[in-house]
DNA sequence: GCGACAG
DNA sequence: ATCTTGTCGC
């Protein structure tokens, strides 16, 4: 897929901090997610080897079948060590490779992080949705910015984050009784769109299929290609069929 | 000055 | 991100 480039990569922190707070202005909170959404992809990046190079994967999932179609995978030098409010710029530059080398073009990206609950309103799954253009949301397994009070036990069920007087994100449990998952804005979808899209992603699990298979990818433990279109293909197929049949029932019952 | 701090 | 042990529930 093409790629904006919308400035360095390779920069220091403050001049990062810099361009985040003049790209926050860019991100959109409006939903642009169409009712035929057919893929959605997944990023990870691995933790640093020996030489100190990461792993970064992308792994686009058929919607609502959630099974893989393509994986890409590429290596470099991080831009940035981890340093909190700067994970974008540790990241991005090596997923950019893995990114740019796709066939399909996914029509959500969920990120492994933050969106819009981040200091500068501006985390990892809002520069990607600039970048790539496709609405992106951010779903973390831990809070950076922004404070809840209750949540119920049930799956399913959110509280409002809210940092600095502002509504920055929701806790989000999509398991009963597990810890909850942040969900915030990446770009080009509204919060409850969000929480909506990582719940059709998460089957029964803490995380989101696109988050746990980019993981493994990014740990070398999927081959990278495009899924064959015979045997996977008419997998992922079938799959979506499924999928949409028991979506089409569950609506049933409510109609 | 101190604490908090995605991956 | 990593590491370890114990506990709970199906």
């Amino acid at each position: 897929m093409k790629l904006q480039s919308l400035h360095p990569w390779y920069v220091s922190v403050e001049e990062a901090k810099a361009l985040q707070t003049s790209l926050a202005p860019m991100v959109s909170h409006t939903n642009e997610i169409t009712g035929n959404v057919g893929h959605i992809a997944g990023v990870d990046i691995s933790p640093p080897n020996d030489e100190g190079t990461v792993r970064a994967a992308v792994v686009v999932l058929s919607y609502p079948g959630l099974q893989p179609e393509e994986v890409r995978l590429a290596e470099g030098k991080p831009g940035l060590p981890y340093i909190p409010g700067f994970l974008s710029f540790r990241e991005v530059p090596v997923l950019i490779d893995a990114l740019e080398s796709l066939e399909l073009t996914p029509d959500v990206i969920i990120a492994d992080g933050q969106g819009l609950a981040h200091p500068r309103r501006f985390g990892i799954a809002c520069h990607l949705g600039l970048i790539t253009d496709v609405p992106a949301i951010g779903c973390a397994k831990s809070i950076l910015r922004g404070r809840y009070d209750r949540l119920d036990s049930g799956a399913g069920s959110r509280a409002e984050m809210v940092d600095r007087g502002e509504v920055v994100g929701l806790a989000l449990r999509t398991r009963t009784d597990v810890s909850p998952v942040y969900v915030s804005i990446g770009h080009k979808v509204d919060l409850d769109s969000a929480a909506e899209w990582v719940l059709a992603c998460c089957k029964g699990r803490r995380l989101p299929e696109t988050t746990r298979l980019a993981h493994q990818a990014a740990a070398g433990r999927l081959p990278s290609g495009r899924l064959s279109a015979d045997e996977a293909g008419r997998k992922s197929k079938d799959s979506d069929d499924q999928a949409r049949e028991s979506i089409a029932t569950q609506q049933g019952k409510f109609l």
